[in-house]
DNA sequence: TATTGTTATACTCTATAACTATA
DNA sequence: TATAGTTATAGAGTATAACAATA
C-alpha cells in the first residue's frame, strides 16, 4: 500500500471503491474473485486440494454421479484440465472412474467414501472463511449477492 | 476463458444455479468474470486493446496522472505486468511516461489526447456490452450489485 | 460425422528474484 | 536500508489440436 495520494496532484490517486459505474464491474469481479481464491485456495492447501479439485467434489457430493462433460459444464473449465484435475482426485482415491453401458464413451465420475470425508473436512474448514470473506456485508446481503450472480452467470433463467 | 457458447444452451447437465449457498461464492465469481471478460475483451480486441490497457486507462481518464505504483494498487496487478502494459500503451502513443521532480524514481504515467480519444472510443463500444451484461438484472440490481461487490472487494471501507 | 475422453504441445500469464537508480 | 521501476526467467495455467474409441 502506497500512498498515492502523493503522488500527483490527482486528487485521489487511491483506489475506486467510489467508482460505482458498471464500467469497472469487470475489475470488480476480477478482484472479487481473487480475494475469494486466494482465502478458499490457503485453506484448501494443507488438505492437498486446490480449487478446481474441491469444484468438482462441491458438484459430486450435491449433485451426485456425473459425466466428465458434465463436470466441464458445472465447473465451466474445459475437458483437457478436467482429465488432469479427475486424474489427482482419483490417485488420491477421492473419486472413481466408471462406465456407462448405455455408452462407452462416457466415464461416470463418483465421489467415494473417502471423498466425502475428505470434503466434509473441506468444508468444515472453508465454511470459517467464507464467513470472514462476506463478513463486510450486512446479514442477508449475502444471499442477495449469490442470487444477483446467479442470474447474472446464468441468464435466460429464473 | 471458456467457450460460452459450448457451456450454454445445454441439453440438461443439472449444473448449479439452484445452489444459492455462499459456498459456490467462488466458483459464482469466477464465472462471472470470466463472462464479463470474454464479452468485453471482444469488443477491445479490435482497437488493439486487452481489458488490462483498458483498465489502467480508465484510471488516468477518471482520476487522473498517477505512478505506475498506484495502478499497480487501482488495478489489482503486479508491477511487473504494469511495466509490460505501460510499455504497450507508449508505445502506441496511448500514454506518456513522466518524471516526478521531488522523487526520481517515480514514473507518472499520463493519458495523451490521443489515448483519450482511443478511450472514449472504446468506453462507446463496451457500453452496449455492459448493458447486454447486465440486461438479466432488474432497473437499479445493477448499481445494488456493484455496491455489494465493492464493499465485498475494499472492506473496512465504508 | 459427431462426441467423449485422452494426450501432447505451444503459448500465455504470473510469480519471483535480481538489478538500477534513487531516496 | 527501503522503494520505484526494469528486466529476465522459471513455473503454472490454458488453449489448441490431434488422436482413439464409440456413437
Amino acid at each position: 500500500m502506497t500512498n498515492a495520494a502523493e503522488a500527483w496532484p490527482s486528487p485521489r490517486a487511491t483506489d475506486g471503491p467510489d467508482d460505482r459505474s458498471a464500467f469497472a464491474l469487470g475489475l470488480l469481479l476480477r478482484r472479487a474473485h481473487d480475494r475469494a481464491l486466494t482465502a478458499v485456495a490457503g485453506v484448501l492447501r494443507p488438505l492437498g486440494l486446490e480449487t478446481r479439485h474441491f469444484a468438482v467434489l462441491i458438484a459430486l457430493c450435491d449433485k451426485g454421479a456425473m459425466s466428465q462433460s458434465a463436470l466441464v459444464e458445472v465447473t465451466g473449465s474445459d475437458r483437457a484440465t478436467m482429465v488432469r484435475v479427475v486424474d489427482d482426485l482419483e490417485r488420491e482415491l477421492l473419486v472413481t472412474r466408471g462406465t456407462l453401458p448405455a455408452d462407452r464413451r462416457v466415464r461416470i465420475v463418483a465421489v467415494t467414501e473417502h471423498g466425502r470425508a475428505v470434503f466434509d473436512r473441506a468444508h468444515t474448514d472453508v465454511a470459517p472463511v467464507i464467513d470472514g470473506l462476506v463478513a463486510p456485508l450486512l446479514p442477508g446481503e449475502t444471499d442477495r449477492l449469490v442470487d444477483l450472480l446467479t442470474r447474472f452467470v446464468y441468464p435466460g433463467r429464473a
